[in-house]
DNA sequence: TGTACATCAGTGAACGCGCGTTCACTGATGTAC
DNA sequence: TGTACATCAGTGAACGCGCGTTCACTGATGTAC
């Protein structure tokens, strides 16, 4: 039955952020609108009030984990200031923590891959979001605008990369390739 | 109808080389059997005459495409030296090239999310593959063996996870991030 | 070398299953008076 | 504030479709004599 203004937001905010969280670490393909829904204390039938097609879902939940990394990042910075917060923020990234819950995690090691496979709206969704990542990474630097946009952009590659091949390995080479790149 | 040894052993190299090519493409759970049989000028029924599962090809599959990236990096070195060879591959890594044609290129940018999210088995296979990727880098290193080794493990995450982004972005932030790690 | 026959690579229909999406229905919510 | 009624969030059955896998069948291949 129909229920209040207010329980149909929540359910917005819980299929979102549930969908977000089913794909970082399931994929995006093979998250199903009904694992999303059941996930959210519904039924797959109602989804179709929330969202016009499951893509749109994934837009919506790939703009939802970008929210979520860069409120990490702030939070670091308000910690412990630009400088130390953006190298806390690279350990955090490369921390096993990090390498077993992609559900929690960037969607730029967990969800680069699928969104390469997509519809060209959500990488230009995926280019806004890791731009936004860049300019906060940016911030940390202390070269001229450009040297750090370049320094940000090559240290959110590694990171991702590390993280990304440590996930498809076995836990010795997983070890081995984020222990490197967290003494770069 | 039966078909002879000589042709048993051509379809066999058609389907594992096929499947590589259309896993980089498509991803693993995104490329059917069905696909795959296809490519090769087959039916689907006959599959598993080959294989005895869709994992055991996803498996040999990975090898293949493992193998065509460590002689594509030998190529390098024998044209131009392991030095200036290392360079010549990590250039042609983050060409544009390299970025819109998946299916011919790592499947460590193409491949590692989707193995991170299969069984262990694979994970495996893949650390192996990737083991190799890193032992034919460090070669072109000029420290000590460690040292190589680290610097490698750095080296590969960024170009992976350069491509990776790239591939997953709108063209202007892939051109950007190509370019800034190039010039690392 | 020639013949009889067992083997088996490849075909195409069929299986149960889960997918994204649609739809008739229910009944609490929100609104008009 | 109370009543009558239109709206619509959520339910659950159903749709057509493609998936991985199985299987009876075909007929050329490979082998035993």
């Amino acid at each position: 039955m129909r229920v209040s203004q207010t329980e149909m937001d929540k359910s917005h905010k819980r299929i979102v952020a549930g969908a977000s969280r089913l794909m970082r670490k399931h994929g995006i393909e093979t998250t199903s609108v009904n694992d999303v829904m059941k996930k959210a204390g519904l039924t797959h039938g109602g989804f179709y009030r929330h969202f016009d097609s499951k893509e749109a879902l994934v837009s919506a939940a790939l703009e939802d984990a970008f929210n979520e990394v860069v409120q990490a990042i702030e939070e670091f910075y308000r910690a412990r200031g630009p400088r130390d917060g953006a190298e806390g923020y690279s350990q955090h990234y490369l921390s096993e923590g990090h390498m077993k819950h992609p559900e929690l995690g960037c969607p730029i090691a967990a969800l680069s891959m699928d969104v390469a496979r997509s519809a060209a709206s959500l990488k230009s969704e995926f280019g806004m979001g890791f731009g936004r990542v860049v300019d906060k990474f940016a911030q940390a630097g202390s070269g001229t605008a450009e040297e750090n946009r370049m320094a940000a952009l090559r240290k959110i590659a590694m990171l991702a990369g590390a993280v990304m091949i440590a996930r498809a390995s076995d836990p010795k080479t997983a070890a081995e390739v984020l222990a490197a790149c967290k003494s770069a």
